[in-house]
DNA sequence: GCGCTTGTTGTACGATCGTTCAACTAATTC
DNA sequence: GAATTAGTTGAACGATCGTACAACAAGCGC
């Protein structure tokens, strides 16, 4: 106390808020939603105390913030794409190694759990989700109008959705078994089911018969 | 304290132990882990704090019960029938509205939550689902193998039980836009997409093409 | 230098958390 | 009916929760 002995950081706004929100993150990911405690987040950030509420309006708030960010790639713009690249994005973006590891999982899975509950989380996931839904059932209903096909694009589209999320799922809770791979191939596979053929943005590995 | 003046309910210790399971079952249904506190598992139970430590060696342990009740009926046997009746009545299951309303997914979400963070949850989950897996292998392997058919049926089951968890959580997070039936429904095409074509159990609704 | 704004700290507070435990009540045994 | 067993209660404990707040530190205009 006498002593001024540590540094003393001090950074724009912005700057702290991104940093709360990341240790947030990481806290969502190693223990859930029992790990995403005052204490635990600002140890994370290597942050005194009182500077979340600082910040934030309340640790409501900064989960609202965090979800913000997760949901922000489902409804990225893909300006110049055909519809089939599109939902090849989707796809690999979905199940992109660098994003999709294990702490991510298991922090969508404790908001998830939290968005039946709060308010405002519900509103934002359910803005976030309706614009991507949308965007896929376009994207399907364009191909399908180009080449004749009779499927229900409302139908396909919430089919893929639960199939990218059970995936997410399954990874999340018990790795073994399949690669992140695997599950783009799977998703693949789907829409080749139901005659819609499209081209992986990267290689798929090889399929491997029983 | 110096005069009992409201009832005190003796039970066996079978029965109080069910009884808490289903109070924590209602808890986690309104609120997710966070309502999951013994306070309130007691007070929805309609008995005093001290109890749960008493029929349980801990809240975690209670928890462990609760899922084990849960997960029931994953590993439940269908003794007499075909391949194609097992994989219609563990569909019909899935979606059957007594148990899968609101209340029961979002504790499912909260129990999903946890289980990558509680080692013994961690362990009944995988027991449970590598049996339920296995089940759906051999059913499809089963079909495959009576009528020629080359598939993949490890990946069809992974598939299939991404595409049930995945619809859960749609229905669960926002229930807007399709049924249960809806639901049941995209799993019998899903099937039929590849190959194998199954009478539901209970009548579908009409389909209504776009 | 001084005043002002803004980012940061750490303590304090009341509430609630999970668990323990001695006291108590009802059923059962002898 | 006394002794024993088993189910139940509610107070108590230390720990931790989210938030509020006064004190402090750094940047900036002047």
């Amino acid at each position: 106390m006498a002593v001024k002995d540590i540094a003393y950081n001090r950074k724009t706004a912005q700057q702290r808020r991104s940093e709360l929100i990341a240790a947030g993150v990481a806290c969502l990911g190693r223990g859930g939603m029992s790990a995403f405690t005052i204490d635990q987040i600002c140890k994370q950030a290597g942050v005194s105390r009182g500077l979340i509420n600082h910040h934030f309006d309340s640790k409501e708030a900064l989960l609202v913030s965090i979800y913000a960010q997760m949901t922000e790639y489902l409804v990225r713009e893909h300006a110049a794409a055909t519809p089939r690249q599109q939902i090849a994005s989707l796809i690999d973006d979905s199940f992109d190694a660098a994003s999709f590891n294990k702490s991510n999982l298991r922090a969508w899975l404790a908001i998830w759990g939290q968005v039946a509950t709060h308010a405002e989380l519900k509103s934002l996931h359910r803005q976030r989700y309706l614009r991507y839904r949308l965007q896929l059932v376009d994207a399907l209903t364009a191909i399908a109008d180009a080449e004749q096909l009779a499927i229900d694009a409302a139908s396909i589209a919430r089919q893929l959705i639960a199939l990218i999320d059970g995936l997410w799922l399954e990874y999340c809770l018990h790795s073994d078994g399949f690669s992140l791979d695997d599950a783009r191939a799977d998703c693949y596979r789907f829409l080749q089911g139901i005659g819609i053929v499209i081209q992986p943005e990267q290689e798929l590995p090889e399929r491997i018969e029983p």
